[in-house]
DNA sequence: AAGGACGTTCGACATGGTCGAACACAGGGT
DNA sequence: ACCCTGTGTTCGACCATGTCGAACGTCCTT
């Protein structure tokens, strides 16, 4: 049974005690406690500086964890809620018949991580990278509602009109915001584009944070009957499927 | 001028593709971008998940980012937090003339990741690291008003008393903090502890996230004028500090 | 059954990592 | 001003450790 590779151990041993002090360390307390002699650890540290993943002071040459360690934790987030949730979209996506979108907030906007075709074999483009309105979809309003510390709040919104359909008061994108906080999900008729609505239903992680969204959006009159309530069954569909990633999130709805 | 440690750099390398990957990856797939042979690759691979970096999946043998990474950053962010904020802190203490809290959501409490001293020299106990109930405290007040996804919502609270004056009833603790959101910080009137007040305000970051919270302590005839209303001049100053540190973190107020 | 792809182990070997000695610098004390 | 101490960094001898070709075992496809 082969070994380990000693100096990576040493690397990591060392991306620990970082991570763990509560301030930034001098060389001889990071050497000290690792057991290692200076040039040793320094050789560590100048090569773990190098990859980025240690910053040095330039006047107290001590050392701290860089950025780039927590960059590298959120963007595995990203990918981690795209691979824990695929199945499910693909899944939505069969059982409606409908395009399913899978966002999380990215600023101002909300950024679809995943994108399943509406399984009719209608030409259609990969939405995967695109950015939404947060007031103007089920999906931004579902984080607007429901993860508003990870968004700006409405009156910070630009309020930018799509359709003329688009809700561009604050007074009455705040009141859909509190329907949405009371269903538990958020829906959209025609307000991003025209003749197109969605629904959408918040991902939790434990805790209850909300992390994700899940939407589904097709053309208004299949999503909706004429006094615009989406079809029930579509609803259950979609909080089911939330459900069931955001208990494999750890959380629940 | 000593080079770097070319084993430590490789694994650098490798725990960036892994982070970058969209999935989880096989040994050939991370051998083959680096230019490595397998195992060369498989060596490293292997300190990396016996140091707690990376996971293999047991019956695919493919490779993920390990939660330990995800620890390492959240770990530093606490300290971050606190070392961000400790001047400010201190500076409140000595401008206010009372003991300076600074907390962090941490399940169903608040805790404290700084604490100053009441600037008197009377017998103080360093409150560090010390848990405080969520909806007996100003600091904790302010968390679940202004920070509602990262603690449990009101009605999931126990809520405990703990003087004659603590609100145990959710309605009234509801209406509380929607006063809170309305004012932007929070307050408490001899509810967690008799005759002991407090008044406290959010820490954000870059997006407007609430991370932290820093509250100012004390006795209630100090902080509050007859009405229960907290002296304008110390609400200014411990806005002023928060706004301060927010910025300090990338964001605003 | 044969072949191919891939994860893992083995072990020879050489090179890359280690670390004692030395240097440079800063701060404090006399 | 000089000396001492502590600490970050460099140098280079040396050998221990990391590398990697060959081989093995497993799984999948034809």
């Amino acid at each position: 049974m082969p070994g380990t590779i000693q100096s990576i151990e040493r690397a990591a041993a060392m991306l620990r005690l970082l991570g763990s002090a509560g301030r930034p360390l001098a060389l001889t307390e990071i050497a000290a406690p690792l057991d290692l002699p200076r040039p040793t650890a320094h050789g560590i540290l100048r090569t773990l500086r190098a990859v980025g993943f240690v910053d040095q002071d330039r006047d107290t040459a001590r050392y701290t964890l860089a950025a780039a360690l927590r960059r590298l934790g959120s963007e595995w987030d990203r990918h981690d809620l795209r691979s824990r949730a695929m199945n499910w979209a693909d899944s939505l996506a069969g059982s409606s018949g409908q395009e399913v979108l899978l966002g999380m907030p990215a600023g101002a906007v909300v950024e679809l991580v995943h994108h399943v075709f509406r399984p009719d074999g209608s030409p259609q483009r990969l939405r995967t990278g695109e950015q939404l309105p947060l007031h103007a979809t089920a999906v931004g309003r579902c984080l607007l509602a429901l993860a508003p510390i990870a968004v700006p709040r409405p009156h910070e919104l630009d309020l930018q009109r799509y359709t003329g359909r688009t809700v561009v008061a604050v007074g009455t994108l705040t009141e859909h915001l509190a329907a949405v906080r009371h269903r538990g999900w958020a829906a959209e008729l025609g307000e991003h584009r025209t003749g197109v609505g969605g629904i959408a239903a918040p991902l939790r992680t434990g805790g209850g944070l909300v992390v994700g969204v899940l939407g589904v959006e097709g053309p208004v009159e299949e999503l909706f009957n004429g006094g615009g309530t989406p079809h029930p069954r579509l609803v259950e569909q979609l909080l089911n499927a939330a459900r069931e990633i955001s208990a494999g999130l750890g959380g629940s709805r």
